[in-house]
DNA sequence: AGCACGCCGACT
DNA sequence: GTCGGCGTGCTC
């Protein structure tokens, strides 16, 4: 059967689902409709509404189709919400990250832009404007011209002047809608005041200057590297180009806010994962108009609708949450490198330990490398391992050494404070039976249920099940006993040793409402606490004048983990957080506590030398084929049928290997909600050739009648979930 | 992903 | 006889 179309327009779109079976255009056809690239449609898709982006039109077309050709119902947007660099970088994403092209598009509109979100519609405020001046009376007119001048009011005003009611009797005045804009205070510029030391002028003048594009800084903490951009980015903002400046969570970075506001005041907007949608929707729209030319912003921030970028900084450059680890899986780094290349703008990628994808590009000449070795007021502080084989011997606490302990006692005696750092949530992450010895499982995944002994239940980290507490063992009765120790059981350890001491615990347990993220660390800047405890997240960015005790509990518990990046990970998280004391007038001190002393990563870290990690860290990479030295992509296939997806892993192994990339696997990894999965990892030193054979694997994959999940991570940041 | 169509069991 | 279970297939 063959369906005509006879002159008329036709649209090319995507349809507003995820799923990678639709991942390609579906053709609608139109007459009069104001169509147009970048705008959003509603069309009827297999029996029902959907919303559809529109990537092409081709005009007044007679053909015959093999199927029909449905109308398009509505044209949602009255102008493009996105413009042709930015459909262009959705199908960069897609194709590079091999995701669909409607995942790519919906990380980068706003999300109250976005279909789903119809309750964050977006907001809407009466105005009014002059019509015709029908005005009766002298008051009447010069109410009249008042409105004229102003040219428009916002409803909420005019009527507050006596007679407006009158004068819209009057037809005088038009009543229309504008999207609200809350209004902002204003920020007052303060001129910079700061004068840069040697090593920071040169690193200034390199980023403007340089030859190459990009630049890689590598400067100690609390060497001023903040300092560093807001020069750059006066000189950037002076030729009137824009400005992104990336950090990694910011609600960790207020700090940074704060200085970037007070240096180029209202010309800044912030946009990052702690904004309603409304509020979101307008720091998009006040980039896209060209009334905000500075943003401080996280990963998404990557997207803000620029027109003449011109320096783009991504601070903290090897933090893994530059990488979005859902749906779309794209790094905000090479969204960064890309953008700059289309608005032939510079890059600056800062960090204290830079990533080794970074740091080998710089070496070879990619990048420019620019140091700041010094920090600007202060020393580095004392860094100190714990060996806890050695305390155990001694038969000390396993949780806390006595030397943690006394270094405690006196900086609370001289009312300084203390961060604890321990990587573990809950209270006891695994239970087993005295009698048979058996682990507690999760009853959906392959993994150890934790105690979580504030709401007395057992949690399952990786699917998120809670079951309430047993004390017996379900298979034979025998009495549970729990090994190790969480943020929980540490709490309740230092609240018995230090009953004075205030306390403020900061994990995934206690921020989960909105906002507690910030007050917890207020709280704790405005002293009202004096021990600060929890995970990774207050490992970061953080910057307390009073804090002179940092304590790190085990500290190697990542380097047990089976990943190729693990001794990386260890040394970031033991250096950044090693930065963290001291950073006012007192010395600062940090303690780690170790299992496994000798460690490169550790003893690296220990004194503060990069350089020399680096060149252990490589020398490993080289010998094993791991980045840098290779690309690589994890395809995992998820099922509940474990035949199925063991079979269809083996599949496309046997195809990689027939193209001569190196594979390794099939590994099988943990259960997680009763899907089996098997994993497979293709390694390439060639990205571009990896991408193109991966994305064939994928579109055949999405094609073909597989009841099996495929999940691709090019470029993975861990191998071991 | 959803939604329709289709082919089987256990109900008023 | 029909209501509804979810396996399979398709979406311009």
């Amino acid at each position: 059967m063959m369906y005509m179309v006879n002159f008329m327009n036709l649209v090319y779109c995507y349809i507003e689902n995820n799923t990678s079976a639709l991942d390609q255009t579906y053709i609608y056809q139109f007459k009069n409709e104001p169509v147009e690239i970048g705008k959003r449609v509603l069309v009827n898709f297999n029996h029902r509404e959907c919303v559809a982006f529109v990537d092409g039109i081709e005009w007044n077309v007679s053909r015959a189709f093999p199927y029909e050709i449905k109308p398009v119902l509505n044209v949602l947007d009255e102008k493009p919400i996105l413009n042709k660099e930015m459909i262009d970088l959705a199908k960069w994403i897609s194709r590079t990250s091999i995701s669909t092209v409607i995942s790519a598009l919906q990380a980068m509109v706003p999300p109250a832009l976005k279909p789903k979100s119809n309750d964050s519609r977006i907001k809407m405020e009466k105005w009014v404007r002059p019509l015709a001046n029908h005005t009766k009376t002298a008051k009447q007119r010069m109410l009249y011209e008042l409105l004229a001048e102003k040219k428009e009011m916002k409803r909420s005003e005019w009527l507050k002047q006596s007679l407006s009611r009158k004068l819209e009797e009057l037809g005088c005045v038009e009543i229309f809608e504008k999207e609200s804009r809350t209004s902002e205070k204003i920020i007052e510029k303060k001129p910079c005041s700061f004068v840069l030391n040697e090593e920071q002028k040169y690193a200034v003048e390199r980023i403007l200057h340089s030859p190459k594009d990009v630049i890689a800084l590598k400067g100690v903490t609390g060497s001023g590297k903040t300092e560093v951009y807001l020069h750059a980015a006066e000189e950037v903002l002076k030729q009137g180009r824009e400005v992104l400046i990336l950090v990694p969570e910011i609600s960790l970075t207020p700090m940074m806010v704060k200085r970037v506001q007070e240096r180029f005041g209202n010309d800044v907007a912030i946009y990052h994962s702690g904004l309603s949608a409304q509020q979101k929707y307008e720091q998009y729209q006040s980039v896209r108009s060209q009334d905000k030319c500075i943003v401080v912003g996280t990963r998404s921030a990557v997207f803000m609708p620029f027109s003449n970028l011109g320096l783009i900084i991504l601070d903290e450059e090897h933090d893994l949450s530059y990488k979005q680890d859902q749906n779309c899986r794209y790094h905000a780094r090479d969204v960064a490198l890309h953008r700059a290349q289309t608005h032939h703008a510079r890059v600056v990628l800062a960090s204290a330990t830079p990533s080794l994808d970074t740091m080998a590009r710089a070496l070879k000449g990619v990048y420019e490398l620019v140091e700041i070795k010094h920090r600007v007021n202060q020393s580095l502080p004392e860094v100190k391992l714990i060996d806890m084989n050695e305390v155990i011997r001694q038969k000390q606490s396993y949780i806390l050494s006595d030397e943690m302990l006394q270094e405690m006692r006196k900086a609370l005696d001289r009312h300084h404070q203390i961060i604890l750092l321990l990587n573990r949530r809950g209270y006891q992450p695994i239970l087993r039976c005295s009698q048979c010895g058996k682990v507690l499982m999760c009853p959906h995944c392959d993994k150890p249920l934790v105690l979580h002994k504030e709401k007395n239940t057992l949690n399952c980290h990786l699917c998120g099940t809670v079951l309430k507490r047993i004390y017996a063992c379900p298979q034979c009765q025998g009495k549970l006993s729990g090994s190790g120790f969480g943020t929980q059981m540490l709490e309740e350890k230092v609240a018995r040793l230090f009953p004075n001491a205030r306390l403020i615990r900061m994990d995934a347990d206690t921020t989960t409402r909105k906002d507690a993220h910030e007050k917890l660390l207020k709280a704790f800047e405005d002293h009202e606490a004096d021990i600060l405890l929890g995970t990774q997240m207050i490992s970061k960015g953080l910057d307390f004048e009073n804090v002179t005790l940092v304590g790190i509990l085990q500290g190697d518990a990542m380097l047990a983990r089976s990943d190729y990046r693990s001794a990386e990970l260890t040394f970031d998280l033991l250096t950044q957080a090693g930065g963290r004391s001291g950073r006012g007038h007192s010395d600062g001190k940090v303690l780690i506590q170790v299992y496994d002393k000798k460690h490169y990563a550790i003893q690296c870290a220990l004194k503060q030398d990069y350089d020399s990690f680096f060149r252990h860290e490589m020398q490993y990479r080289h010998l094993a084929g791991y980045p840098p030295y290779t690309y690589l992509c994890a395809l995992t296939f998820i099922s509940k049928n474990e035949e199925m997806a063991l079979d269809e892993a083996n599949h496309v192994m046997m195809l990689l290997k027939e193209k001569d990339f190196k594979v390794l696997g099939v590994s099988e990894l943990l259960k997680i909600q009763d899907e089996k999965r098997y994993r497979i990892c293709v390694k390439s030193k060639s990205l571009e050739l990896l991408q193109k054979e991966i994305y064939d694997v994928y579109q055949h994959h999405r094609t073909s009648k597989s009841r099996v999940k495929l999940h691709i991570d090019m470029n993975p940041l861990t191998l071991d979930d």
